[in-house]
DNA sequence: ATGAAAGCGCTAACAA
DNA sequence: TTGTTAGCGCTTTCAT
């Protein structure tokens, strides 16, 4: 029993192709009779009538799918930003079609291009570096974009990330309140918009409080890894350099900070208070349990989701991009320095 | 610059879209003259041509994809098993579709009609219930389908599991030889398959080690939650039962337990030797690291994909079931009991 | 080895 | 308001 298609129904209903095409689709139901709609309705339901969504987009070049590119979704930050795009996606009837780039080139160009053949009409993208010729040139041809979390160089492409100068003056300023004048910052990759702007804000925030600032206790890390961060931490205190706190650019260097304090036998928060960025699910049953700064990951996702929307209903209005706010939830990780 | 077409290669290569389709496909290649194949191929790189999958799609019902179903992406569970799957699905043209149930048997019912209409080829599904007339009812139908985690209760449906016994077995006999003979165990939800399968082996090693049931010991929680983990345990502590460990159905529920503990003033392993199982990214960073039952997630997925690549090549064969040894990752959260 | 013709299921001009 | 017609881009008989 090969599923009914449009010309059954029409045939039950006694009707053309087109017009039981027409009552089917909200959109043109009222090009029809309602007494017809209403016949056709009932009897592609008795049918059991299931619209071909692959033949409906050869035709229209119309998916009601939008691309979703993530780094990697094993990074806990990522699944809660696919729940919140999928949230906001779901009630309008479109679904969100999730890759994983593993932040590289040649995948993500291959994804962008297996997703288009699939007729998305636009991307969510994850995976924004500064320079990335693969989304600018995306944007140039004009096709629905919104980035999240990261953003690019160009301002102009729409996005929705969290407020990072904020964030980091946030971290800052819950350190030196504790006390801290020596405040090191493991900074992320700065190809990134999110590794640069919480290195510039954590600079400025220092200034601000009056700390001089020493090149000494700034480590940028290639990647944003549990790896990374270790080694920055680890560069760090072989270094000689004295602080008594560290500023991890996001919380999988946070959590390299961590494997280092272990392996050296030191404290946290006795020996080092550490900060994390993002406030990752599970952060907070970490020993000890991390500070961190809080971004609204969901909601990062449904915002992102709604612009893109936004877009895809307003091809020419002029793109917006949002900051969302961050907090600082402080927990066990941070305490005023030692000698206290 | 509308993208180009099969029409436009064969133009530019004289000849007709049938040879230049034969041409470009590899497995019609042959039926066509070499020297005419390489024209057209070449034209096609040229041009840049990209073929349309919804097209292929539409003449062909199939579509290179296939339906992934998880409960839920922000479990940390899942995303392993899904790039475990990718992993297998990408070197031969596969992708993934994936679809978040939250357990919900209407969404459950929605995504897997959504998913059919766009001709997925066939599904793997971390969603099972042992009882679950949706599944049943594909199988029956002759969808393609590879469970994976969870199984049926009708065995006859091909999965990828983790040997549910043999895991809760070893974490039993753990706990045995640190001393342990007041073992409780929170079981998962018994209308899955690890949930039962779990129980079931714990009595039995109990059994096996000599030591006597006791019912008191065992409580089931409605759901794979850090909430139920904990109201689990609380239940537990009011009955007054004497118990120094604790057999988790998962990792979640162990991590209720952790709550429960901080909330009473215990003390893990100190008063209470807590056991997870899954063994899911950063329990091993938990305070204190959580011993767990370890399951090879991403394998799970990648063996899921091969056993539903295997059934969408071989359509008569009969169907293989594929269980996956556990092994135990002892850490700080076990310890011989106090009074030794 | 290649071409001709038909059609997958649907929608959008256009015509009536 | 409804029907006619055509075609989205591709593959697959069948004929040559």
């Amino acid at each position: 029993m090969r599923p009914p298609t449009l010309r059954d129904v029409a045939q039950q209903a006694g009707v053309h192709p087109a017009t039981a095409s027409r009552a089917l689709n909200p959109e043109t139901r009222n090009l029809v009779n309602e007494d017809t709609a209403s016949r056709v309705i009932k009897v592609a339901k008795a049918l059991g009538y299931r619209p071909n969504p692959i033949a409906r987009s050869l035709k229209t070049a119309r998916s009601a799918t939008i691309g979703l590119m993530v780094p990697d979704l094993t990074n806990p930050l990522f699944p809660p930003i696919v729940r919140g795009v999928e949230q906001v996606l779901s009630p309008v009837g479109y679904s969100a079609w999730i890759v994983n780039t593993d932040n590289d080139a040649d995948r993500e160009k291959s994804q962008v291009e297996s997703l288009r053949s699939r007729q998305v009409e636009g991307f969510i993208v994850a995976t924004a570096r500064l320079v990335h010729p693969l989304l600018e040139q995306l944007h140039a041809d004009g096709v629905p974009m919104v980035l999240v979390n990261r953003r690019l160089a160009d301002g102009n492409v729409p996005s929705v990330t969290p407020d990072d100068a904020a964030g980091a003056a946030m971290a800052v300023r819950h350190l030196t309140e504790l006390g801290h004048t020596r405040i090191a910052h493991l900074a992320g990759p700065q190809d990134t918009s999110t590794g640069v702007a919480r290195l510039r804000a954590y600079r400025e925030a220092l200034a601000a409080h009056g700390i001089p600032e020493d090149p000494s206790l700034i480590v940028t890390c290639a990647a944003w890894t549990e790896v990374e961060g270790a080694s920055g931490l680890r560069e760090l205190l072989d270094s000689g350099a004295e602080f008594s706190a560290v500023l991890g650019g996001n919380d999988m260097l946070a959590l390299g900070c961590y494997d280092v304090l272990e392996e050296r036998g030191l404290r946290c928060p006795d020996d080092l208070s550490v900060v994390g960025y993002n406030d990752v699910p599970f952060v907070d049953k970490l020993r000890p349990p991390l500070t961190s700064i809080h971004v609204p990951h969901q909601e990062m996702g449904a915002e992102a989701a709604h612009l893109l929307l936004d877009i895809l209903q307003n091809p020419g209005r002029h793109p917006r991009s949002v900051l969302l706010p961050p907090s600082i939830a402080v927990r066990q990780s941070t305490a005023p320095p030692k000698g206290r």
